[in-house]
DNA sequence: GTCTATAGATGGATAGAC
DNA sequence: GTCTATCCATCTATAGAC
């Protein structure tokens, strides 16, 4: 499992030993694993989609932020663990961090429309669920060419999209 | 990993025991399983953009056949695999899969361009590169939410930004 | 509360009968 | 060439000293 006791745990310092006084067991563990890392995802995610700005500002301020590209996004890695997915307590917050995240950024695209920087006509909804995936796919791009290149090419390749036609 | 020999292959009918006679081991067995996913995968979305019809009609039907969603791409998942992406002889044919893609992502755009039916300033390389991270990202949010609508919305995204001030 | 064993389960690999 | 049986390494979890 990608949160495993002994991966995860072991190496943060303690022995295993120690670990199942705090922890009942593998899951429980996980479960701690998961909701931090979504946590901290969804707090940068949020530093950057509340900052001044034009909503394209704030929305390239959140792609341009990404880094550590190679090791992947905290919570998307754990989307592929079938023994995470499996167990609806542990999938919930994966599933909570991207519907807030598709909310957020929803919600800058609607601004943005509101401000007349982007078309009138765009879908926010389905928008932002793109950008979303953008940024998860661009992790499984750069990881199999083990380079950064497919990661920032895909960026700036929606935010030209985004921005097509209109200069913001 | 997510080719073992296990899960992989003892359920692909034989025992265990018989298929070290084909396969030196664990590593020769998941190159067999990575090139033959990855053979699968570039057939598969060759059949859809050599299809008749404007670029976007070939980039919608790539877009549109994916199925399976919540299984995921068969290339894709290996690129979440450490054991797989750190050995580069397992790695190169996602390497390859995922450059072919975007380059024949690329063409298709370019022959739209050529044709008038998608605007002269549209970077290709990026928004093939974009096209591509949809699709993986889409898997990983459709994981994560256990269903199919964020894989579709990512899509339908993508496609309306494609097409957005030009009817094609 | 944290450590060092150590038990039990699982997965990878080999041996040898057929 | 495929099977069963078995060894070995690894990982989860527990026991018990300190």
């Amino acid at each position: 499992m990608a949160t495993s006791p002994k991966a995860i745990q072991e190496r943060s310092g303690v022995g295993q030993g120690s670990m199942y006084h705090h922890f009942a067991g593998k899951s429980e563990l996980a479960l701690a694993a998961v909701r931090r890392n979504a946590a901290e995802v969804r707090a940068e995610a949020e530093a950057e989609l509340a900052a001044p700005g034009t909503a394209v500002d704030r929305i390239a301020g959140y792609l341009h932020r990404q880094r550590d590209v190679l090791r992947g996004c905290r919570v998307g890695r754990l989307a592929h663990d079938p023994d995470i997915v499996a167990i609806p307590t542990l999938r919930e917050p994966l599933e909570e961090t991207f519907e807030w995240l598709q909310g957020r950024l929803a919600e800058v695209l609607s601004e943005g429309q509101a401000r007349g920087e982007l078309r009138a006509d765009l879908d926010v909804e389905a928008t932002a669920a793109t950008i979303a995936a953008v940024v998860q796919g661009g992790y499984v791009l750069s990881r199999a060419a083990n380079a950064v290149e497919p990661f920032n090419r895909a960026i700036e390749g929606v935010l030209g999209l985004l921005t097509a036609g209109r200069r913001s």
